[in-house]
DNA sequence: GTCGGTAGTTGAACACGTTCAAGAAGGGCG
DNA sequence: CGCCCTTCTTGAACGTGTTCAACTACCGAC
C-alpha cells in the first residue's frame, strides 16, 4: 500500500564517502546505547547528543530508529558466521555442525538478549522491511541461509538428493523458531534454548536421515511439494 | 438488553459499572476504525473524537492503545469458537474436524487481514502483555487451546496416552504458526494459507497416529520429554 | 580564486501516544 | 435536601519519532 520511497542504500558505492565517519559514528552509539539503556528508552535525541551530532543528522544515514536495528542484524550476522568457522572446522558429523552453529548463534546473541527481545517485534511486522522474511533483508538473510548450506556441504551426512536443495533454508527457518523461542525464554541464561537446540538437532538429524527411506519417500516428497507450493 | 434487574449488590460485578457503555461505545468505534484506516493510520484522537469523548477518557477503559488490539483477539476467539461449532457437529474424523477449525479460524479473521498483519508485531513482543504466550492473555490463549481440545475429544482418532494431553497446546502452537504464514501470505484471498492447512493436516494427521507405532516409541519418548522440559 | 553543485548538517516544528491534576456526575445516607 | 465518596470525564501538557527548509563544508572546473 504506501510503498516507501528508494532507499540510498549505497549499495555498492565508495564506501569512502565523506559521511561514512559521520554514519558509523551514529550507528555505533546507537548500539552502544540499546545495549546500555534497551531499545525503547535510547531516544533519538539521546543518540544524537551522545554521537555529539543534530537529531536530524541521524535521519541523514538511517530512515528511522527502527532501521538502526537492521545494522544490528547484519552485524550480528557477521559475528555470527565468525564464531561458526571454528565449528566448521572441526566437525565432520551432520548433527554436531549444526548444533555448533546454532549455539553460535545464541552465543552472538546473548549480551544483547535484554534490549534484542524487545525489538524483535518489529521484524514481526510483515509490512516492515525489517521482517527477516523482506526483501530489504535479503543481504543478512541470504548468508545466513548459506552459513546452513555450508553446515550441510561440509558434512559427512548423506542426504535425499531431492531435499538438499530446501535444506539450508529450513534450516535457517528452524534458526528463526529457535531465536523466536530464545526471545521468550526467561530462564537464567537462557538455559532453556540450550536444551531445545541440543533436544532438536538429534531429530532434526534422525529426521533427515529417515528422509532417505524408501518407505518415507512419499511423505518427504509430500513435505517437499507443500514447501515449494508456499515459497514466496 | 438495556433493561437490567434491580441490582443490589455490585459487590466486584464491573460489569454493571455505569461506564460499561462508553467502554463498549469506544471499543466499537476504535474496531471500526482499524478496519477502515488501518492500525498505524488510526489515531487515538481520532478514536476518541468519532466516539465522542475526550482522548483521557479512551485511557480511563485502556491502558494503551495497544490494549485495544486485545479486545480484537478476544472477540476474534469467541467468532472463531462460533464459527468452529458447526465442523465439530459435523465432522467425526480428526483430519477434518483439525481442518475445519483451521479454516474457520483464518474465516473468522480474514476480513481484518489488511490491518491485522500490521499490528501482530506487538503480539510478538515478549515483554508485552499482548504477546499470545504472556499471562494477560491466558483467558484467551486457553479457550483456543481448549477448541483444539474439542477438536480430539469430539474425533474417532486413537491418540498415544502420553501425547494426548500435550496435543491440544501443539495444534495451537501449529494455529500459531499457521497464523504467522497468513500474516505474511501476500497471495490473492491469502489462498496459500488454505492450502498449507490443505497440505499439514494430512500430515499432522500420519503424524499423530504415527506415533502410536511400537518403532516410534522411542522417538514420541523423546520429543514429549523435550516438549515438557521446555514448557514454561 | 571563485563559482557552482553535491554532500553533509542543523534544529525548530509537527503529529502522535500517553499522563495527570482537576473537575463533573452519580448515588448512598443522614 | 446536603454531604461525601467513588466513578467517570476532561483537555492541556509532556516526551517521543520524524520531517524539512535552510544552512555549511567540501571539491572539481574554469
Amino acid at each position: 500500500m504506501t510503498e516507501q520511497p528508494a532507499q540510498t542504500t549505497t549499495a555498492g558505492d565508495p564506501a569512502t564517502a565523506r559521511g561514512e565517519q559521520t554514519r558509523q559514528l551514529i550507528r555505533d552509539t546507537a548500539m552502544r546505547l540499546f545495549r546500555e539503556r534497551g531499545y525503547a528508552q535510547t531516544t533519538m535525541r539521546a543518540i544524537a547528543q551522545e554521537a555529539g551530532v543534530a537529531v536530524g543528522n541521524a535521519y541523514y544515514y538511517f530512515g528511522s530508529k527502527d532501521h538502526l536495528i537492521q545494522e544490528f542484524y547484519a552485524q550480528s550476522q557477521v559475528e555470527h558466521r565468525a564464531a561458526a568457522q571454528p565449528v566448521l572446522d572441526r566437525e565432520e558429523a551432520f548433527g554436531p555442525r549444526l548444533a555448533g552453529v546454532l549455539h553460535a548463534g545464541i552465543d552472538v546473541l546473548t549480551p544483547s538478549h535484554g534490549f534484542a527481545a524487545t525489538f524483535f517485534k518489529t521484524a514481526a511486522e510483515p509490512t516492515s522491511p525489517l521482517s527477516p522474511f523482506s526483501a530489504e533483508s535479503s543481504g543478512p538473510r541470504q548468508a545466513a541461509i548459506d552459513l546452513f548450506g555450508e553446515v550441510l556441504t561440509g558434512s559427512t551426512a548423506k542426504v535425499d538428493a531431492e531435499l538438499r536443495p530446501q535444506l539450508p533454508e529450513l534450516l535457517w527457518l528452524a534458526y528463526m523458531g529457535v531465536i523466536l523461542y530464545w526471545v521468550h525464554d526467561r530462564s537464567p541464561g537462557q538455559t532453556k534454548t540450550r536444551q531445545l537446540i541440543d533436544g532438536a538437532v538429534p531429530l532434526i538429524d534422525r529426521l533427515v536421515v529417515l528422509s532417505r527411506l524408501r518407505v518415507l519417500r512419499p511423505v518427504t516428497r509430500q513435505v517437499l511439494d507443500l514447501i515449494r507450493t508456499l515459497r514466496h
